[in-house]
DNA sequence: CTTGGAATGTCAACGAGGCTGACGTAAATT
DNA sequence: AATTTACGTCAGCCTCGTTGACATTCCAAG
């Protein structure tokens, strides 16, 4: 179980980066990469008493600017009641606008007020510096790979989801 | 601020994996891709009565048997409250062995029991088959440039710290 | 038309796991 | 002896996840 690339491990360096050392090394990158990419998101946030959540429903709802909550839901992956919590703060304060739905009366249009799409700007900002000044210091063929592994990372739901969010943008 | 690579761009192409709406596609990717990164442990985890905070723990002790609870803490970045809640549960559950030091007899040293490394295997096993299925479908390259993004998109602390692992493994 | 089921969204209450603050203790350091 | 360090704990708060119960709306079958 931890051998990893031992001796007697003919043929074996085509597969290096297979190891169990080199896998769990990969996971434990995934959590310290995970925490410097919200870190700073999450410092805007607390300052205006908001937290994760609300970032992650300002941010869908601006990518699908009039999606409704049950779309959200799905992206999401929480329970309605979690989103609902989260929306009814975000349409008290005048970040976000519900709608009823012309065709379906039941369901609810979201998308960012003005205010809303500012805070957006400001986090997708910050969030963006960051990512960029990896991507740029890694190298595009770095990047290539990078997104080859997260894709493939992926619940199959999951990855339905997100590659229907780069089509339809 | 969003301009990202629009017209009046001459030779943009070189940078064309820097434009805002490919930081996004990345910033959407990391978060698909980290809760499929999660799911398969938190499947386990929640049967039997922990969380993730549980596993994070588990996760660094086997990896550093006999670390300190404050060399802990810098690693996961939680306060010595949340952390010690945790310990606690994992001490009384029989899984982690906390040991007075020997020269120092203030630190406690940490290890896995037998049941907690039992636990521990089962947890990244399930992590790394995911994360093995993804680095061979992606293919060593891409493997290579996943680590070096993850890397530069950590806090300089983290980097530190994760650096430090890899060495002292 | 009515009625019953399915879909959508809301409110209430609970739990896990973060956080701060205050305090206590034992051991090392000065 | 006084200070600092490493660790544990109690109390209380907040975010954000969960399930359960309920209201509204649509649609289709009787």
């Amino acid at each position: 179980m931890t051998e990893g690339g031992g001796p007697g491990d003919p043929g074996g360096e085509k597969l290096l980066y297979l190891t169990d050392e080199q896998l769990r090394c990969g996971a434990e990158a995934m959590f310290f990469a995970y925490r410097g990419f919200t870190a700073d998101p999450d410092r805007i946030l607390s300052r205006r008493g908001y937290g994760r959540a609300h970032h992650r429903a300002i941010h869908f709802i601006g990518r699908c600017p009039g999606t409704t909550v049950s779309n959200l839901l799905t992206v999401l992956g929480v329970t309605k009641q979690s989103l609902s919590r989260v929306l009814r703060e975000l349409v008290a304060k005048g970040l976000v606008e519900s709608r009823i739905g012309a065709s379906d009366r039941r369901e609810r249009h979201l998308r960012l007020t003005e205010a809303g799409a500012a805070l957006e700007r400001e986090l997708s900002g910050v969030q963006r510096a960051r990512m960029r000044e990896a991507y740029r210091s890694a190298g595009p063929e770095a990047v290539a790979g990078f997104r080859a592994v997260l894709e493939a990372m992926m619940d199959p739901d999951m990855r339905r989801a997100f590659l229907a969010l780069k089509e339809g943008a």
